[in-house]
Order: structure tokens, then sequence, then C-alpha cells
DNA sequence: ATAGGGTTAG
């Protein structure tokens, strides 16, 4: 379907730079639709709504007079618009539609119907909002506006539109209507209150969510210049989001998932521009963390010239910049979602060293803003660090590790801050890349509430658990647990090897081996399928690098090989187990295909290398900077 | 009455 949608899109953009061309293709579509005498109806529509308003003008003052007589006789709509409300709120929205298809006419206005319209939204009643819709027109009210905002906006809240063809069909109508609206009342007053891009930006919604992608581009460009159906801040969030969606709905690293997402990265590139020229030229759009947000996200899984953008808009904006350049002053806030994507971004750029130098920058500056989320990005740089050969990574992620348990009880919002399982994984990753047992152990002991001497040689009685609160002890699933073993073994020393095994048949290894455990403090499947995969590749991870441990532990069984120390039997049985697990398991054994990211191999990728070199002039920078300008960010 | 995570990676 994208590919598809392509060489249509192509032309569409190109048709942008001809406002001309643009404009012709607009009124083509009004009058595509029916006979000028159709128009000319809706125009006395029109005029009946404007007599309908004064009549309500007029009904006000009289009430205002004491002059009641006629309020006797008839409801007033809001009245009777405050009955519905209650009846929908109680459930009976069905109820309320045959209350109000009942009433005199008198009763009933456009606000009346649009009150149901929104009720039945709400109750996911979709057929239902625009069948109310219709029968208000059949009844010769006339839809304003804020009746096809309201309708759209029921719209928008569909999640699945696969199935909902008809539906779909109603909201394109709904659409035309609107437009054959706006161009009429624009003909009577270029600035009425009636002419708003709100129905526009919900019908946007709509057609991202639908996947028709094409037609949401042409309705973008079919939309003014400027005024008030021009687009607006939530037309660009709308359109930068939906390119996004469509990059992350493309899987894979095959050619054509590069070029669709090479090719939505341009069209946000394009829209971003556009956006950019009306502001310069006076428009009326603030440029928030939002829309910064959704042109990140854009622009991340394209190619590294639009990663590059992306860093220029985050340093022009939102005054992020490397070290060594200067950022201009922040006109836009930096939010917990736009810091949480843009750290994202420099992981998807292999800019890891700035994600975890941003995240060091607003550790000092503004330490509250951060949550594990934000953390978890900085760790999982520290990790790939790791992976790309760097050995100095795991006790800087370790330090912080201690930042946040440390800011989770002084700082106000501990909740946010504290380690969960997959930030503890995530310390676990960096210190086996960087074969760091001590870090290994500490982290351990951080998360369990274990303590690493009671696994130690010589040590004597069942390991304690220090009990915390609820939610500080966490106990390390198979993704953790393999991490353990494999820092273990990258060790090389047989006494930690050895606290290891320990560590592990303490737990029992059956805990990491067989599916989910819902054992109270244990890691449950975090969600879906997806998680499962990992797991049994986790499994079989901590399977046989624990065959690997024991048999550097336990010799292998020979005539003159002394006896087996009641320990040392214990492990081989383990290992048994282990290998029984490895053998039983076989075909469900993890191929490339199924290997978690965290584990992925950088190393030889052209990026990850030119990301290594960079290091060390990288340090120097971030030092030299330091030292000139202390603390330059805290006022 | 319009945008606004927590499954952003494979």
């Amino acid at each position: 379907m994208i590919r598809n949608a392509r060489p249509a899109i192509v032309a569409v953009t190109r048709r942008i730079s001809a406002p001309q061309v643009r404009a012709r293709a607009a009124s083509t579509a009004v009058t595509s639709d029916g006979p000028s005498s159709s128009n000319l109806s809706v125009l006395r529509e029109a005029e009946t709504s404007y007599k309908e308003r004064q009549q309500r003008k007029h009904d006000r003052v009289a009430a205002v007079n004491g002059d009641n007589k006629q309020e006797k006789r008839l409801l007033k709509p809001h009245v009777l618009s405050g009955r519905l409300t209650k009846l929908c709120e109680e459930g009976k929205l069905d109820e309320a539609v045959e209350m109000l298809k009942n009433m005199p006419l008198d009763a009933q206005n456009v606000s009346v119907w649009s009150t149901l319209v929104a009720h039945a939204g709400r109750q996911n009643r979709f057929q239902l909002a625009y069948q109310l819709h219709t029968e208000m027109k059949r009844r010769g009210i006339k839809p304003d506006m804020r009746a096809y905002a309201t309708l759209m906006a029921a719209f928008t809240k569909v999640t699945d539109w696969s199935t909902r063809g008809k539906l779909l069909e109603n909201a394109h109508k709904a659409y035309k209507n609107y437009v054959e609206y706006t161009d009429l009342v624009k003909s009577r007053n270029p600035n009425s209150p009636e002419l708003s891009v709100i129905p526009i930006n919900a019908y946007l919604t709509v057609l991202s969510k639908a996947g028709q992608w094409q037609q949401m581009f042409d309705v973008y460009n079919a939309l003014d210049d400027d005024g008030p159906l021009s687009p607006g801040p939530i037309t660009y969030t709308i359109m930068l989001k939906s390119f996004a969606a469509r990059s992350q709905q493309q899987r894979g690293d095959d050619p054509d998932t590069q070029a669709a997402r090479a090719r939505n990265a341009s069209d946000a590139r394009l829209v971003w521009r556009q956006m950019v020229k009306r502001v310069e030229n006076g428009a009326d759009i603030v440029i928030d963390s939002q829309i910064v947000d959704a042109v990140v996200q854009a622009l991340a899984h394209g190619r590294p010239a639009d990663q590059v953008v992306a860093f220029d808009i985050i340093r022009d904006y939102v005054g992020l910049a490397k070290p060594g350049e200067t950022a201009p002053h922040a006109s836009v806030e930096l939010s917990r979602v736009l810091l949480s994507d843009i750290l994202w971004l420099c992981n998807v750029a292999k800019k890891h060293r700035l994600c975890i130098h941003w995240v060091q920058q607003i550790m000092e500056r503004d330490p509250t803003l951060l949550d594990h989320g934000h953390m978890e990005h900085a760790l999982a740089a520290f990790g790939q660090l790791g992976a790309m050969g760097s050995l100095t990574e795991a006790p800087r992620a370790l330090q912080m590790l201690e930042w946040m348990l440390e800011q989770e009880v002084t700082g106000p919002h501990g909740q946010q801050i504290r380690p969960t399982l997959s930030t503890y994984t995530l310390v676990l990753v960096a210190c086996w890349r960087g074969k760091d047992w001590d870090s290994t152990l500490r982290t351990f002991e951080l998360m369990s509430g274990y303590r690493g001497e009671d696994f130690a040689d010589g040590a004597t009685g069942t390991p304690q658990m220090k009990q915390r609160s609820k939610g500080r002890n966490i106990m390390p699933d198979a993704a953790a647990m393999s991490c353990i073993v494999r820092a273990a073994l990258a060790s090389g020393e047989p006494e930690d090897m050895r606290q290891c095994v320990r560590i592990v048949r303490h737990f029992g290894l059956q805990k990491f081996i067989s599916p989910a455990d819902d054992a109270d403090g244990w890691a449950r499947p975090r969600n879906a399928q997806q998680f499962k995969k990992d797991t049994n590749f986790y499994a079989h991870k901590t399977a046989s690098a624990l065959v690997e441990l024991i048999d550097e532990l336990v010799p292998k069984k020979t005539d003159e090989s002394p006896r087996l120390s009641a320990e040392e039997r214990e492990w081989a049985a383990m290992r048994s187990e282990a290998r029984n697990f490895l053998k039983t398991q076989k075909h469900h054994r993890p191929g490339p295909e199924a290997t978690p990211a965290l584990e992925e191999h950088p190393l030889g990728s052209e990026a990850g290398l030119a990301a290594t070199d960079d290091a060390v002039a990288w340090e120097r920078i971030s030092r030299e900077q330091k030292t000139s300008k202390p603390r330059s960010y805290l006022h």
C-alpha cells in the first residue's frame, strides 16, 4: 500500500510549491460533487442557521425580561440537552436518542444533536454518531462547524479501521460536506468563526490511523496558505507523527524498509520546512515540544542526513548541543516525552556518548526532569559502547544507577526515577560487556537486597535477603541472570565464578530456564509474546554459560579424579540440568533472527567503528568544556 | 471540538 501510494505523494509534494495549482485542486473538489443548485441550497441553510441564532438571542432576551409564556410551552434546547446528558451518563444513550427524536422541532437544534453525537462517540457507537448526524440533517437542521468537529472527533477514537469500511466512507462524506460548508461561509465572511481547521485536523487523524496516507497528503495540500483554514500547530503535529508512525510500522532492515523510511523522513523535512517558513512570515504558530517531538520521531528512522537535521532542530529549538558547539537560547521547553525521544534518537543514530552527555548535563541542571526511562537510554548507551569494545563503561553505568537510587530517596519524585527490572538489566548488560564482575555483583546486591559476600568462598549459612519496602527487592529474570553468569565467565576468575554459581544455585536454575514463574517478587512476563521469545533466548544463554562456568570449576570425571566435595557434586548436578535443558530444547534454540537488540554486535559495522574512533576526541572536548565553563547552566 | 507512549530496536 505504501509503495503504491508513493508516486502520488511525489506528485503532490511537487504541487506544494505551486499554489495556483493547489487552489484549482481545491475548487475542483468542491464543485465535482454535484450541481450548483445543491450549493445554493446549502447557502440557504447557512442563512437559516443565522436566523436560528437570532431567534435564540431573542429567546434569551425574552427570558431575562420575564416573558416566559413561550418557555412554558416548549422545552428550551439547552434544558433538553441537560436532560439528554443525564440519561447518557446513566448509560441510557438509546433512550436519549428516542427522546430527542420525539421532541418537537422547536426544542431541537444543532447543539442538542451534537451533544448526542458526542456521547455516542464517547461510548464507541461510531455508526450511531454518524446516523444522528444525518438524522439531524434530514430534519432540516444544518450542521455547523462544531457539529462537524464533534462528529470527526468521535471518528478519531476508532482504533482499528481495517474492518470499518462503511464508517470510513462516512468520514470521507462528512469531510466533503464540511469543505462545501466552509466554501460557502468563506464567500460571505472570510473571518467567520465558523471557519476552523479543527474538523480537518480530526479528519487527518482518522486518515492517518486508517492508513490512507495519500488521501491525508491530499487533504493537507488542499489547505489554505494562511487564515483560519490553514494548517495549525496541531495539523503539523498530526502530519509529522503520521510519518513517524509509518516508519515504525515498517519492520526489518531490508532495502524496501530503508527506502520507505527515507521517504517518510524527507516528507517530514518538507512539512517542517513549510511550517518554519510560515512562522517566519508571521503565522500565528508556536513551535512547541510536541511538534519538535514529532519531527524528531519522524527523522530518527531516516538516513544519516535526516538524523543530522534532527540534531540541528534539537540544538536550535531545545538548546541541547554537542560539546564544543554553542547552543542558542532554547525556545522550546524540554518535556519528559521530548527528552526521551531525543535520547532514543541518539542511540538510534549511534551517538551513544552524546546520549550519556545530555543525561549527565540534565542530572546537574534539572534532575527532577529525569525518570527511569531517560536513564535507561543512557544505560543502554553504556552497553552499546561496551559492545563496541570500550571496557570502561561498567563502573560509569553503576555510578548512574547509584545516582538514581539516591534521587529516589532524596528527590521529590521517587517513583519516577526508581530503577526497575529493566533498569538493572541494562546495567548488567554494561557490566557483562565490560567483563566487570565487581560491578555486576554490586548491581545484583542493589537490585535484590542480597549480600554478595554471603555467596563468597568460606561463607556459612543461608544467604539472607534484606527485606525492603514493596517493589524494592527485585530478583533477576532470565535476561538479568544470563548477564550475571556471562560476566563471571568473562572475568576468568575462579573465585568470581564460584560466587556466581552459588547465586544461581540459591535461586534454582529452573527459575531461569522454565517458562514464566508467578512467584511473588519475581519477574512476570512484561508484555506478550515478544518477551516470551526473549525469555527463551536468555534461558539458552544462561544455560550454556552456566555449563561453561561449571566446566571450569568441576573437573571432568576421570578414573584418577579426586572425590568431589558435596558442593561440587551439586554443581555437577546443575550442569547436568543445564545440559539437559539445552538438549531437550534444541529445537527451540534461538536463531540469529531471535537475537534481542541488546545482544547485537555492532562491532564491524561502519557506524560502530566510527563512533568508537570518535571516543577519544569526544572525551577530550567534553573535559575541556567542563573545565572552561564549569556548571554554566546553573543559575 | 483537534496532538499527547510507554511494545519507539529485531
